[in-house]
DNA sequence: AATATTCTGGACCAACCGGTCCGGAATGTG
DNA sequence: CACATTCCGGACCGGTTGGTCCAGAATATT
């Protein structure tokens, strides 16, 4: 009965999220948009609303991706390893040729959050459930022994919460893997 | 001879700054500038430059008086009281009622270092500086006893320097003071 | 094949952006 | 008091912004 979409609305949502991922929401122009994703305005406002709305979008899909990946290596059995896998991960983006984008939610708690409530709940919330993750990695690994320390679990996690933003952030700003690797096996031996 | 300027140059200097400190570079316009400043825009032209030459001279000031005040924190005494005094005030910032900026460097670290090589380098200098303030006073520590842990300065100083900007992204984000303090001391207390 | 429906490209829009410029106001000097 | 000099408010500018809209192309159904 009608004509079908002819291109694929995750696909295009996918595009759009690289390009504010990379420069940030103001720094994203509706060309920008058009041109990473290959759609005209009207398809893009068509399909997602206006640029706010599309940015939430993005940012929301960009959040599940990014919590499921944290799900799968936190699954991880060795409790202690899957810390470190966690952090090790945002340093070998570093490591990659490529510009590093670093974290989009450490990135928005730069830019929009503090004058954005609809985006500083979703960063919170993003930052809380890291924290958790961590908290419960941390609790597992003490009983499990990977994790020696008997330091208060939910202390050490709030600890490793504020090393995540600032991995982040040294990674967007080009710092080399090298560089941050010491610092970081340092805190993690904390856990020992 | 000629008519003396109305303004002070410093003092609108320091206007500029809060605002590109609180909004960035892109989110600040000319407008916020000139209702800031008091200026009209030929003065605030015929004064400082384009905008991003201003911005540079804005934050220039910034990193300076930045610079001073953390060697005046570093003068204390008792290294170890010298590094927990500078997060503190870190952390003070997020507790003082008004809406906290975070650090301007960590800032742009996020939103022009990626894409501005310029910027890239004030802030890397600005990081670098940092940590060669913790490295000399982590070995000043370690000589006079403040410090007990015998791991290497400069390995440590890779750690404090990844929790510098995690804390401002906190600070910004409007993460408490509570929930920072307690995971910043179980970081300090690696020192111990 | 005809049709109804929906997609899509690009023209179009008002508002705002950073930046320029000029004419008049203000002021220290002689 | 007159003048040279500098400051400064605001008009003005071209380009870009986010956003709207419509005419025509494309297609699943009948």
């Amino acid at each position: 009965m009608a004509r079908p979409q002819e291109f694929d609305t995750n696909d295009a949502l996918g595009k759009a999220l690289q390009v504010f991922w990379d420069k940030g929401y103001e720094g994203t122009t509706l060309a920008d948009l058009t041109e990473a994703t290959g759609l005209s305005k009207s398809s893009l406002y068509g399909t997602f609303g206006d640029k706010r709305t599309l940015f939430l979008a993005a940012y929301d899909s960009y959040r599940a991706a990014r919590a499921q990946q944290m799900k799968i290596t936190f699954q991880q059995e060795n409790a202690r390893d899957a810390i470190a896998l966690f952090f090790a991960k945002i340093i070998d983006d570093a490591a990659s040729g490529s510009v590093s984008k670093g974290c989009m939610s450490t990135n928005q708690a730069v830019e929009l959050a503090p004058h954005d409530a609809v985006i500083r709940e979703r960063v919170e919330s993003d930052f809380k459930l890291i924290e958790t993750a961590f908290a419960d990695a941390i609790k597992r690994g003490q009983e499990q022994g990977s994790i020696q320390s008997k330091q208060d679990a939910q202390l050490l996690a709030q600890m490793l919460i504020i090393a995540f933003p600032g991995l982040q952030v040294m990674v967007r700003a080009g710092a080399s893997a090298d560089s941050l690797e010491g610092g970081l096996n340092m805190m993690l031996s904390i856990l020992d």
